[in-house]
DNA sequence: AATCCCAGCAACCGCACTTCC
DNA sequence: TGGAAGTGCGGTTGCTGGGAT
């Protein structure tokens, strides 16, 4: 990237302005003459005094730009270069703790400066907000937040297994989806009309043919981020082991399924674990096919997943799009004493909490977060109805996920023969 | 090959604080 | 004690080079 050397020999930035005895003062990117006569003096008379260096050294800059220019570009022990990931990681944890305070970030960092800081976190910024992705992990937060946020999260837990693990995200008002009959081979078309999906869900497509063999393949981000176009069976899906399928539940199935997938980055940019919503459908054989569950946040011991129902026209007829997440949690540890924190949230909702804290503030808020239905409440055909997790999708079809609570991997998805989906006006998750 | 776009970076600007007289 | 000078900090601007088209 551009570089001070770079910069030598383009006045374009400089201007003038007047010095001590009306000497004007050059602006604008520094030349090796002028590196060399501020590194000179400052080797000689010692940092500090900056407008004396201007003096004295005969040299046409203001202080501040000669303090400016040793202390990011001449200094010893500077370290040039891209931030190491361990720095990438430091910077994160001292943000979460000092907020923009570039300077002591930077005297916590040797051979850093607060500019270089400053730039890498700015630019970082942009580009996550761009791409929609939350700023900060969750193991990022002050210790602090941290804490306040086991503390309601343990007590939350405490309620949820007092009544029911099943929380609800409803997205009311929001047209149902609408499924289309086509011929096989199935395909599906998910469209965000209202905004685009957020990038921190990748979207994959899974397939499994005759044979077992279960094919993992990703889609084009470009077209991820409004709407998806699936065929369940394209042949050009390039073969891949699919890392999701532990025991395809019948050889001969043929099935594919969509995933938004929380984007676990290199540069931990996200709420690890949060994941949002996962498609599916099965054969026209009716073959069922196994849900994928997701560890949501290991380290608070909880997991949880997400998937979605297609409901029959007698459960949808509020035209109602849901999304539920069910959280399955171990037994809870002892507490040590009681909390006064008041405010009792789930974890999901905590979770939500911590990623739409980083939002775009410009971004309307979906009236779409709902709390309180079960399962049984939409669909009196399960009798147990902690844990299940609902996805109101069109009024034809019924999706089922059963509870969790047994073990997750012998879960099994039921779907109807649907053959295609549009999926309109999706809420924005930023 | 030419042009456009944009990420990364260096440097400037304004303000606040500290020090000195 | 108050004003001027010096210094530090954070926000912003604008240039450059590389990648995309």
């Amino acid at each position: 990237m551009a570089s001070s050397s770079s910069h030598d020999t383009t006045p374009a930035r400089s201007s003038s302005g007047a010095g001590e005895e009306g000497v004007a003062l050059k602006k604008g990117p520094w030349t090796a003459a002028e590196n060399a006569i501020l590194f000179d003096y400052v080797s000689k008379h010692g940092e500090g005094n900056w407008n004396a260096v201007q003096r004295n050294s005969g040299l046409q800059r203001c202080g501040k730009s000669c303090r400016l220019r040793w202390a990011n570009h001449l200094r010893p022990n500077l370290k040039k270069g891209a931030f190491t990931p361990e720095e990438e990681r430091l910077i994160l944890e001292l943000h979460a703790k000092l907020g923009n305070k570039w300077a002591r970030m930077a005297a916590q960092m040797p051979g850093r400066t607060d500019n270089e800081i400053k730039n890498y976190w700015n630019t970082r910024m942009k580009r996550h907000q761009r791409a929609g992705l939350a700023i900060c992990p969750t193991h990022i937060h002050s210790g602090q937040h941290r804490q306040h946020r086991l503390q309601r999260h343990r007590k939350q837990h405490h309620a949820l297994k007092s009544t029911s693990h099943t929380q609800m995200l409803d997205f009311q008002n929001q047209r149902a989806v609408s499924f289309n009959q086509t011929s096989q081979p199935q395909s599906y078309l998910f469209t965000a009309h209202q905004a685009p999906i957020p990038s921190q869900f990748n979207f994959f497509m899974e397939q499994s043919n005759s044979n077992s063999q279960s094919y993992h393949t990703s889609l084009s981000p470009a077209v991820a981020s409004h709407s998806l176009l699936l065929n369940n069976n394209p042949p050009h899906l390039p073969p891949h082991q699919s890392n999701y399928h532990q025991d395809p539940p019948d050889s001969s199935a043929d099935f594919g399924f969509v995933r938004l997938l929380s984007d676990h980055r290199s540069d931990g940019m996200l709420d690890d674990g949060f994941y949002a919503v996962e498609f599916g459908n099965e054969n026209s054989n009716n073959q069922l096919f196994q849900p994928t569950f997701k560890n949501m946040k290991e380290d608070e011991g909880h997991q949880g997943a997400v998937t979605m129902k297609e409901t029959t026209p007698e459960n949808s007829s509020s035209g109602l799009t849901s999304i539920g997440v069910m959280v399955v949690e171990p037994e809870p540890e002892p507490e040590p004493e009681p909390e006064p924190v008041v405010d009792i949230i789930n974890p999901l909702e905590d979770e939500l909490t911590s990623l739409i804290d980083s939002f775009p503030a410009a971004s309307p808020t979906p009236q779409w977060y709902r709390r309180g239905s079960t399962m049984a409440e939409i669909n009196n055909s399960s009798g147990d109805a902690n844990g299940e997790v609902v996805l109101d999708l069109c009024p034809t079809h019924q999706l089922i996920m059963p509870s969790l609570e047994a073990e997750a991997t012998d879960q099994v998805l039921s779907l109807g023969g649907s053959t295609s989906m549009l999926w309109h006006e999706l809420p924005s998750i930023y």
